[in-house]
RNA sequence: GGAGAGAUGGCAGAGUGGUCGAAUGCGCUGCCUUGGAAAGGCAGUAUACGGGCAACCGUAUCCGGGGUUCGAAUCCCCGUCUCUCCGCCA
């Protein structure tokens, strides 16, 4: 969440900053609250203070015998107030909390203006497709099956099979290893996680109908950016221990809500897919770099890939609720004729660790931290980019990376 | 699933109704001592919020929530988690 101080401080520049990406910071409810919270928790206060001080009294004269009678009057007259007073202000401060966790991170100056995503803008090209136009790669392969996956379980579910299950999880072997090797420490984490982690990295409690909810305030994890980021929640990290870097590769689980009719066709768009994910945790002032190192990292997968991708920054109005700046990597996906987002590279700058409290300490201040991720790469969509980029029409095979070829253990698929 | 034990500061651990934000030890910080270090001595060392220019003051927090009481770390109820034993199990 935004620092309160700021926006006690500067509200305008909040509201003005919000209003990029097109929300409506209400000010006046904000202040009001604000200021209603102070009077009410300074009478709280108070009287909480004066209930403490009689209290004491109270114990004294029992000891030494007196008469309590006319205390126990004050007394039971302050907690009477006590109990309206204390009432109103949890109100209050429910109320103010509830306002505070629904709104956005402030937005970057570098970041374009715009409502949506067709005013992302394109940062760099990297390479020219090589096959503009192809089948999709349901056409391409039978080892896909979607009907599979809506017997099972029901719309946006895939089943794989044969060697396209066995280029997936090469898929991903690959890319947590190169995570590794760029320095991050992999994990294997629950994919169900409560209430609390989900609140920390700002899915809930705005985005629940994105999530996929079971019994008891526990969720599927529709990322891995929220069990790792979470492994440090309510923790002061010292300084040597910066910066963290961490990888895990876990399916994630979305509902969709809202996505009726877009992207049904083959493995883009799913209720679960695979991803391996790449979590920062550094000192504020080393931010800005982290997510370029971040991006970095991310691009040289598709580099070693040899996959047309093209880096966009996300515009105001296509940021993310938790985000202060991402980058996007879209990959060439030839049967669309369009580019498609693999990967998702964002700085929330300290506004996860303030939900999460995830602190270092120096001298006698503690600081919020900073906190990036990025996808490296999505594994379903990596996979679809590979069959439908690498597909060689004349000899109807599918010719694997050169860096997948260890892990593959063959150098083509043959259809 | 059944039975029992437990949850206290960065850590270990005492505290069973009042002066307890909490003994003691460890750790950490500063100072003294020293040529320098070790050892030793002294002092300090939780978090959040509110008030104040500040010194400082107030409030809350001993797993979470509710209750009893003038007063709760301490008593009662509910929940969560951990550990031990039994059962079951990859």
């Amino acid at each position: 969440m935004i620092d309160i101080k700021l926006l006690r401080e500067d509200i305008g520049f909040c509201e003005n900053n919000l209003k990029k990406r097109g929300f409506c910071l209400d000010v006046k409810t904000f202040e009001d609250l604000d200021s209603l919270r102070k009077k009410v928790q300074k009478k709280t206060e108070d009287l909480q203070s004066e209930k403490n001080k009689l209290s004491k009294d109270f114990g004294l004269l029992k000891k030494e015998g007196k008469s309590t009678d006319k205390l126990s009057k004050k007394i039971d007259d302050i907690k009477n107030q006590l109990s309206q007073v204390e009432k109103e202000l949890s109100n209050i401060q429910f109320k103010l909390s509830n306002m505070l966790m629904e709104i956005p991170n402030l937005v970057s100056d570098d970041t374009p203006d715009g409502k949506d995503e067709f005013a992302n803008k394109v940062i760099r090209e990297h390479s020219k497709p090589k096959v503009l136009k192809s089948k999709s790669h349901l056409e391409l392969t039978s080892e896909i099956s979607l009907e599979l996956g809506n017997k099972l379980s029901g719309s946006r579910f895939s089943v794989l099979s044969g060697s396209i299950a066995k280029l997936h999880r090469t898929i991903s072997a690959f890319m947590i290893d190169e995570a590794i090797k760029a320095g991050y420490k992999e994990f294997y984490v629950p994919y169900i996680v409560n209430y609390d982690a989900l609140e920390g990295t700002g899915q809930l409690p705005k985005f629940e109908e994105d999530l996929f909810k079971l019994e008891n305030d526990q969720y599927l994890i529709p990322t891995a950016e929220v069990p790792l980021t979470n492994l440090h929640r309510e923790k002061i990290i010292s300084s040597d221990e910066l910066p963290i870097k961490m990888t895990a590769h876990t399916p994630c689980f979305r509902s969709e809500a809202g996505s009726y009719g877009r992207d049904t066709n083959g493995l883009i768009r799913l209720h679960q897919f695979d991803k391996v994910e790449i979590v920062q945790i550094v000192e504020p002032a080393k931010s800005d770099q982290a997510l370029e190192d971040i991006l970095n990292h991310a691009e040289s997968l598709l580099k070693k890939l040899d996959l047309p991708y093209r880096v966009v920054q996300l515009c105001a109005g296509d940021l993310g609720f938790s985000s202060y700046k991402t980058y996007d990597l879209e990959v060439w996906m030839p049967n669309q004729e369009k580019y498609r987002e693999i990967s998702s590279c964002s700085n929330f700058l300290d506004f996860q660790a303030r939900r999460s409290k995830i602190r270092s300490k120096d001298q006698n201040s503690s600081t919020f931290l900073h906190t990036l991720n990025g996808s490296a790469l999505a594994v379903g969509r990596t996979l679809i980019a590979i069959i439908e980029n690498c597909f060689d029409e004349k000899s109807n095979k599918i010719l694997i990376p050169e860096c997948l070829k260890s892990y593959f253990g063959d150098d083509q698929i043959i259809i």
